[in-house]
DNA sequence: TGTACATCAGTGAACGCGCGTTCACTGATGTAC
DNA sequence: TGTACATCAGTGAACGCGCGTTCACTGATGTAC
């Protein structure tokens, strides 16, 4: 008890944030969740809940902060992967599945929030996903791989794979984590998706390089 | 009023399908709708609701089976295009953009539907895009293109194609109408998507073949 | 280091309101003869 | 074609409940001297 009230301070706003994602991850969509739902699942009071917040798409903005450091955590792990190309995208594909379920919740908020009621949310996780094609296009130029690309077309290049494995994020968040089966189906098939737009990708003609 | 009267019978249940839709097309999430929001907007008592529907869900699942009509209808304009291939692409993604101007709050629905609450009305979404698939590739076949790739390979080229473009959908639906200039950047951008893939399936070489 | 005070973060009671759902009703439409 | 009856679809009142939000409170933590 003195336990619990010594580590409050402070640590209800992380609480909340948590206990939306939680109840996300259980198949409610964020739109449709309440402030009293939310305080319920963190163990506090409502009234609490207007400390930290002013309404849940308030909530729903500093999740999409947060969501930033979990790519940025996912892209910096990718980077140490060993550089050889052609194993490159199987591993960079099975890398991104092994993190979407061990973080399953923030990815099920991300994929809801693409579509989602907020404005400042959708941009906020589209914001995103163009910081992350636009660090895969440095990576690209840093290995010195699609030279003959201007950076216009390698951006839309990396931007293409980007949504594409993002799109999976449906497919992948619906199966159950213990299904290997089905989860290696879609691993297959994303790397296979990812290859054929690397090789129009090398068969592609800028017009201007 | 004697005319509103006449009208009435069995026409209820598309005025509440249509009322959900003009709200989801007003920026509300289809998830966060209530049963009593939804008929003061089709202009019927609450209870009606009950006549036609069991819950939210049930109205949801039977706008999918709607969202494939329009779907199909869809893909029936696209057929009567003049089949020069090096137009094909662009006026496909032009009257794919264009349907999706003419169609906001069905595609709105849909986009929302893909990371949504309901896993019948995700089954339902994927189900629709998989048939688009499926037709694609047929007429790739009927058009004696792409010969070179096996079914398997050819479906991945078109479900690769479908999931790119629906992916734009966030893109499209979150410009105003009337924004031509950012709507054109769209077409641009998604017709580049579609040729790199279309280049990356002509360079492909299918193991069985 | 100790004391006095301000700020912060969580509490519990209370409010008015809109929600989903039930029920018995009514009048229009469809069906059988 | 006309009549009698069943079914269907929309109505209006009522219910109990959980919601968002406010308020004054309390005790812990941080700050100044």
């Amino acid at each position: 008890m003195v336990e619990k009230r010594r580590r409050k301070r402070g640590e209800t706003r992380g609480q909340l944030m948590e206990a939306a994602l939680t109840l996300v991850g259980k198949g409610r969509h964020f739109a449709s969740l309440g402030i009293r739902e939310v305080t319920r699942e963190a163990g506090v009071v409502p009234t609490s809940f207007y400390r930290h917040f002013r309404n849940m798409d308030d909530l729903g903005l500093q999740l999409v902060d947060e969501l930033g450091l979990v790519m940025r955590k996912l892209m910096r792990e990718s980077r140490q992967q060993a550089p050889f190309a052609d194993k490159l995208i199987q591993d960079s594909v099975n890398l991104f599945v092994d993190h979407v379920l061990n973080n399953r919740n923030f990815f099920t908020f991300m994929a809801q929030g693409l579509a989602g009621e907020s404005r400042a949310v959708r941009d906020g996780i589209s914001g995103e996903m163009r910081f992350m094609a636009h660090e895969m296009m440095l990576d690209f130029r840093r290995m010195k791989m699609a030279e003959h690309l201007s950076d216009s077309d390698l951006y839309r290049v990396c931007e293409l794979v980007i949504r594409t494995v993002a799109f999976s994020l449906n497919d992948i968040l619906g199966t159950s984590a213990d299904d290997e089966h089905q989860l290696n189906t879609i691993r297959e098939r994303e790397i296979q998706h990812v290859k054929m737009i690397m090789l129009g990708a090398m068969a592609w003609k800028s017009e201007d390089r």
